[in-house]
DNA sequence: CGTATTTATTATCTTTTGTTAACGTTTCAG
DNA sequence: CTGAAACGTTAACAAAAGATAATAAATACG
C-alpha cells in the first residue's frame, strides 16, 4: 500500500484532467500497489502485453523500439508522468516496445483492467478516460507535425525552446537523437552548427 | 436535414465505436445538417477555431500546414470518415492547419459544442468520445514510429503495403511526398528505385 | 476541343545525413 | 581503485535528400 502522500500526488495529477470526489478515489485506492524500478530494469519488456499504468514519484524511464538490432529510444517519461505502453493496454496485443528505468524508480502502480472496470463504474472516471486519450491525441499530433515539417535542426531548436527541454538536459545525447529521429552523430554536428548553446 | 440512409451511415461508424440506443440517437439526430464542399473549397481555413465535426458521405479531403509559404499535406480523409480540426476544436484555439475540398463532397455535419454536450449527458455518448480518442492515439502512435524509426523508403513502401494504400491510389504524388515527410522530387526517385511497382 | 495549369520525371548541383572508425572522456561495476 | 563499457566528438567517405530548373505528360476547364 502506497503511502498517503504518495497517493495524493497520484490524485493530484488525475484531478487535473477531472476533478474527483473522495468517494470516485475510493473505487482506485484499494488496487494501489507501490513499486521500486531498478536502474536498468524493464518495466515492461518487448512482447509482453501490458497489464499495469504506473505513476512516478521518482525516477525516469524511455521507451525505445527495436529495429534492425537497434534500440530507438522514442518517449521519456519523468516525475509525476503516467506510464504505460498505452497502445498495448488498448488494443491488447504483446507490446512493440519496451519500457526501461533510466534511474531507480519509485511508482504507484494499479491494474489497467481496474481502469477499464471504473469506465463502467463511473462516468466521472469514464470521462477521465476520454481526457487522458485526449491529451495524449493533442501532444502526438503536435509530434507528428514537427517530424513532417521540420528539418532536424529546426526539430532540435524547437525541442531547445520548449517545455520538453528538461529532456535535453537531463537524458543522453545519444537517446535525445533517436527522440528526434536522427543519428547521434548528425545531433552532435547539429549541435556544434547551433554554437553550443549550453 | 440529412436522407435517412445517409444518418444511417453515419451511425454505423459510431456503432463500431459504441452500440448506441434510438434514443441516444434522437439525440444527436435534430442537431446534424446536410452540407456540400465543392472540389477546392475548404471545410476549414487556418485560423478558424474548428466548430463542426463533418463526416464524409461522398469526396475526399486533405488537411496541411502552411510552413515557409509551403502547402505540407499531413493527412487525407475519405468516404466515412470524420473530418474535422480535432487539435482545434480540442484546444478551442484557431486552428494551425487548413480542411480543403480535394473533391465535391457532400457531408453530414454537427457542431462539436452538441458532442460536448452530449458528453454531460450520457455515458454513452462520453465513452465514444473516449473510444474515439483511443482510436486516434493508436494511429497516431503507429505513424509517428514509422517516422521516427523508418527511412523514406521504408516507408513508402510500408504504405504501398499498408490498407491505407488508397492513399497511394487515389491522391496526387506531390501530396503523398508531403505525407511521408520528404519532397516530391525524392518521392520520384523512391518510386524509381522500387521499380515502379505498377 | 484546345489552351493553360497541374503534375511527374529527370538532370545537375548542393547540402545534409548516414556510416564507420578513431579518439579521448566519463561513468560504472567489481 | 581499476579495467571495461558507455558516451560524445570529430574525421572521411558514401548515400540520400533538398533545391532548382527543364521537359514531358496528364488534367482541368472555359
Amino acid at each position: 500500500m502506497p503511502a498517503e502522500q504518495d497517493i495524493s500526488l497520484l490524485f493530484n495529477l488525475i484531478n487535473s484532467f477531472v476533478p474527483l470526489t473522495q468517494q470516485d478515489k475510493e473505487h482506485l485506492i484499494p488496487h494501489l500497489s507501490y513499486r521500486n524500478v531498478k536502474k536498468g530494469d524493464y518495466w515492461l519488456a518487448e512482447g509482453e502485453k501490458e497489464q499495469q499504468v504506473g505513476f512516478i514519484l521518482e525516477g525516469s524511464m524511455r521507451h525505445f523500439y527495436l529495429h534492425d538490432g537497434e534500440e530507438k529510444t522514442t518517449y521519456f517519461y519523468f516525475q509525476n508522468n503516467l506510464v504505460s505502453s498505452y497502445f498495448s493496454a488498448l488494443t491488447g496485443t504483446p507490446s512493440k516496445l519496451s519500457i526501461q528505468a533510466m534511474s531507480n524508480c519509485r511508482l504507484i502502480s494499479f491494474p489497467y483492467k481496474m481502469l477499464v472496470l471504473m469506465y463502467e463504474l463511473s462516468p466521472k472516471w469514464e470521462r477521465f478516460g476520454r481526457k487522458l486519450a485526449e491529451y495524449l491525441v493533442i501532444g502526438l499530433e503536435e509530434r507528428m507535425v514537427e517530424l513532417l515539417v521540420l528539418s532536424p535542426e529546426e526539430r532540435y531548436n524547437r525541442l531547445f525552446n520548449s517545455n520538453k527541454k528538461k529532456i535535453l538536459e537531463r537524458m543522453p545525447q545519444h537517446l535525445i537523437a533517436n527522440y528526434l529521429g536522427i543519428t547521434p552523430v548528425s545531433l552532435s554536428r547539429i549541435r556544434k552548427r547551433a554554437g553550443t548553446k549550453k
